[in-house]
DNA sequence: AATGAATGAGGATTCATTCAT
DNA sequence: TATGAATGAATCCTCATTCAT
């Protein structure tokens, strides 16, 4: 797509000023990634972006700002592209194995997010906050809809709200423990149909199957 | 108990000593629970325990040393208190259900602990990466137990191992998302319930229950 | 020589930059030169350049490193004075004479740098080496000259070498007793006479001149 | 030699308190000759001489006061050393040669002291003063004996000062430029031989003899 | 007299932020 | 708008010295 330019083919001030500020917006998303928060000096960000220290502060206004930012962009990231691997499933369990599958896909295309999604409790907590209410307020409508359409059980939105919380949890929680220490995320295939597995059926052993769900039995 | 004392009646030099000790032990989860440990200073610190800096170097070399040694202590505790909260229990369901109960009661009793086992992972990696070694392996054992009893379904070693880190992260977030500005934890009973039904049922309703457990149907 | 400076006539970055650095440099000579290398503290070093202790920073990596930097520095300004000073000398005696001068008349232009150059034995030993081997290695070529020119006696190099350190211990110990606690140092004329005396005679008394040099006597 | 011991046959509290007072310098010469000043701390000091901290304060009033007390106690061990070693020579430069050797293996026999020497200048100033006055005060006599006996040329006493200072700085550097990174001197024979050609006949060639000695050759 | 814990002043260093150019 | 030097608050840590036991 092409871009806007002066007539004498040269960058607007307004694009210049856009790059300068994604330069620093990239280089922050890096060097949090390899650093983490702590670590994630201005001075390091701006080497990193070949700009001056002071160039910071023209784009943002303190180095907390970036931080804050920096979860709700990369993580709006995240739900497209979960969304669009999804897109195509049918089923909740087919929707739920994409989703959960494109989750670690992503992590695999951008591997400092992990770190700033896990430490961006600490550091941006807002952020954070935010971004777990997004997640959150999108899987519950999922759920609404599949509890709906009678493909799960028939569970109050009480209870929907810690199951997300299970869900969401599980997801990074397995991509944590999973990431070797190049940060490069390796899930075993049978993390994904334990996952289903727990989802589909539980652990309790078939012939244990509780009473209290007899009613199975009997359609 | 009765301490030791000396024939005057009062303390020994060694039992002081580790007064002092416990006292900056103490005040250091406590500040780590309260600003975390970006923001627990020496400082803070000994001046929660009415000591003087310096003193703080007579009992631990370093400030990350004290920081290494906060979740390995803290973390034994909360094992001890499931436990023997658990101990009680007779089938698999009984005592997951009283271990994740336990989990949370425990947290009520020292709510600092939370803090301390989350930010762990950034600033205590080492002593995290252990402490989780621990959970997971005692969990493994439980689960293996229960697999031998038929308990549960006959899942490999290499499944349960993402299962286990399934549900380990489970009550980490819902505690962390269950607790309040100031630091007190309150688990609805849905998530309880909840939790319960996915490890027994798993989400699927009954009627498009899958056709690989059909066998659940004629005993 | 006039500065470049820039069209509005002020100084440059680079120039401004420049008279930073040295005037912590020239700070930190004269606050070693005054307090020696173990009170020259950053505190001491910027609040007598009138800068604020992280401007330091900004300059040196740390406060050894402008330790290591000193006597370098001025050690090649002594150097050049004596080469100077000595510039104009005939005789190997008159050479002698000029630069042996020539060090206390530098000490009394600079006298922070005795202190400078006896501590940094102990503060900046690699420096210290270093310059010890300038000022040796100069002084064995001088030597070596004279050697060949017959002025001297005929000495080899490998008493060249212990040679030249009594000559150089002795200006420094000269240096040292002959300051006075201001910091002056007032050379008496008695010890330019006998250095030279030592130099051209030895000590023996005439009548008793050892059989071995009875060589002078028959021409 | 017999101690004096109570009836019991156990050491006086008087001896008692000497040996720890001796045990504590002792260790205070080894470490400071180790680290040097800067670095030896009372905690290494008492570590090394087996005793508490405090205990250190029982014996001497401040650090510096042991400091002060290291180089006139072991200065004087050195001195008895030397007039010992150069006690049978006879003519000037006999002495003066045995004296000069006495030096270099004292320091073979006190590897510390050369370092407690060197580096008590800056930080026991008053004693370093005080050990160097008495060096020069016995120098001193030394070499008016052998201007009287006429062995050594009709020096005025403002000549033999600065003279000294030469000497004694020689030795010193010398000592120094030849000590290894274990702390072992190993000074090469020419350093004597070109230590005492220089006192005997200078350094001039035999045949630029200057005019104002030419009364040598004419007996 | 011996002990060793407690003290707190002091020092090097880091780094977010400001600001003049 | 970009720059990068200046700032100074904040922090960890060391260590001589004190003092109660």
């Amino acid at each position: 797509m092409a871009m806007a330019r002066t007539a004498t083919g040269k960058k607007t001030r307004v694009q210049r000023s856009e790059e300068v500020r994604d330069a620093l917006f990239q280089a922050a998303a890096e060097v949090v990634g390899e650093y983490g928060y702590v670590d994630a000096s201005i001075t390091r960000i701006t080497q990193r972006a070949n700009l001056a220290q002071g160039t910071f502060y023209n784009y943002f206004a303190s180095r907390q700002e970036i931080f804050d930012e920096l979860l709700p962009v990369l993580g709006a990231k995240m739900l497209a592209h979960i969304r669009q691997q999804a897109g195509g499933a049918r089923t909740f369990l087919e929707k739920e194995e994409l989703s959960f599958r494109a989750f670690f896909s992503f992590l695999k295309r951008m591997p400092y997010f992990l770190r700033i999604l896990n430490e961006a409790e600490i550091f941006a907590p807002k952020a954070h906050r935010q971004h777990f209410r997004n997640i959150t307020a999108s899987y519950l409508r999922f759920l609404q809809k599949a509890r709906a359409a009678g493909e799960i059980a028939d569970l109050s939105d009480d209870s929907l709200e810690p199951l997300i919380y299970m869900l969401v949890a599980t997801r990074g929680y397995l991509a944590l423990r999973y990431t070797n220490e190049n940060g490069v995320v390796n899930l075993p295939e049978e993390a994904v149909t334990v996952y289903l597995q727990l989802l589909s059926n539980g652990l309790i052993a078939p012939s244990l199957v509780p009473i209290n769900i007899e009613g199975r039995k009997e359609p």
